[in-house]
DNA sequence: ATGCTTTTGTAGTGATTGCTACAGGAATCT
DNA sequence: AGATTCCTGTAGCAATCACTACAAAAGCAT
């Protein structure tokens, strides 16, 4: 690895740090250099331009999001309402708050159609649902893709809520899938 | 109701029309101006400022989302598979994309604690979740609340998935909500 | 018509946006 | 050593943002 890939690297990682403490919103060319310790110049010269940074960054995001779920998931597959139970827990650790932040903000610019971050988010979905795919019992691959596909969802909507500020309701609704 | 009252009244129609169809990231002063017909300098002499101004507009787009619901809805309680296929059909119209589309932004707003955002989103998802409630059967008042909480949450859901390009993936999540 | 308030237009504020022109310095190759 | 390419800083671009100062017009009561 040369040593300007060496650095472009260093840099994404700032970069991914910056945007999931201020947001997407709050990630402007200045502030992410400042983020970084350079000018906006510097990074339009590590990046073709913003859209070539946030895919770089966005990315990055994203694998260390996967290490997380990894993390946090169970060593065998389990039942559908297992699953969620211990993901909507984990959902409950601040560390995890920036990341549901950026994805929304994430998948309500790509409900617009704006590029990159509609490529992005797609990629990000797909990526959830296999790992959820991964972690269900089911003999039926089809129907195990189906609930990942209806995992994904409901946890999706369960942030949802809470970031409208109706945690509370979110966590009634864990309560009544164990209830169903 | 006076002349000024009544001609407010038309703004926010206008105003309302325009950011379903441009978005709230689309909805600067002089684009929400020029769908009136007339001069950001107007807007700020009816309104005090541009977040008096959302507020508005926001409340207006939510009543048209209740009545749209109400039409959407059936007769009588029915259970919580069937609500869901019923209102996951009625998601696919067309003329319901806006709405879900300026849901997805308000709630990323709120997420990041931007104002009047954060208050309006909290707003909505109670309506969302009192209608919910009163189309669902059951006894308990308690855990027809929590039902219903899920099942705002699991409708979200599926409308995330759909803005993040995977429309394919809810639709299959449907069907094994069904199969369950 | 005279005075008054309400309504509207013009023009501009300072701040921020992504991005670029230009040039000086550093490193590398011949 | 000389030439060439790579790196980086300063300064500034035009566009957009929410918002405002100022004043002309329009309506209306007397």
């Amino acid at each position: 690895m040369s040593i300007r890939e060496t650095r472009r690297e260093a840099v994404i990682d700032r970069l991914a740090d910056h945007i999931l403490q201020a947001g997407l919103s709050g990630s402007s060319l200045k502030a992410l250099a400042a983020a970084v310790g350079a000018s906006d110049r510097m990074l339009l010269y590590y990046f073709r331009n913003k859209d070539d940074l946030l895919t770089s960054a966005l990315g990055r995001i994203a694998e260390r999001l996967t290490h997380i779920l990894d993390a946090a998931a169970p060593p065998e597959p389990v039942p559908f309402q297992t699953l969620l139970a211990t993901l909507a827990a984990a959902m409950g650790d601040p560390a995890l708050k920036p990341y549901m932040e950026v994805w929304l903000e994430l998948v309500a610019a790509s409900a617009r159609g704006i590029e990159p971050h509609r490529a992005i988010s797609g990629a990000i979905a797909d990526r959830f649902i296999a790992w959820a795919a991964e972690h269900l019992v089911g003999e039926d691959a089809d129907l195990r893709q189906a609930q990942a596909a209806l995992f994904v969802a409901t946890l999706d909507g369960l942030m949802l809520l809470d970031a409208a500020g109706r945690g509370d309701a979110a966590a009634r609704a864990v309560g009544a899938i164990q209830a169903r």
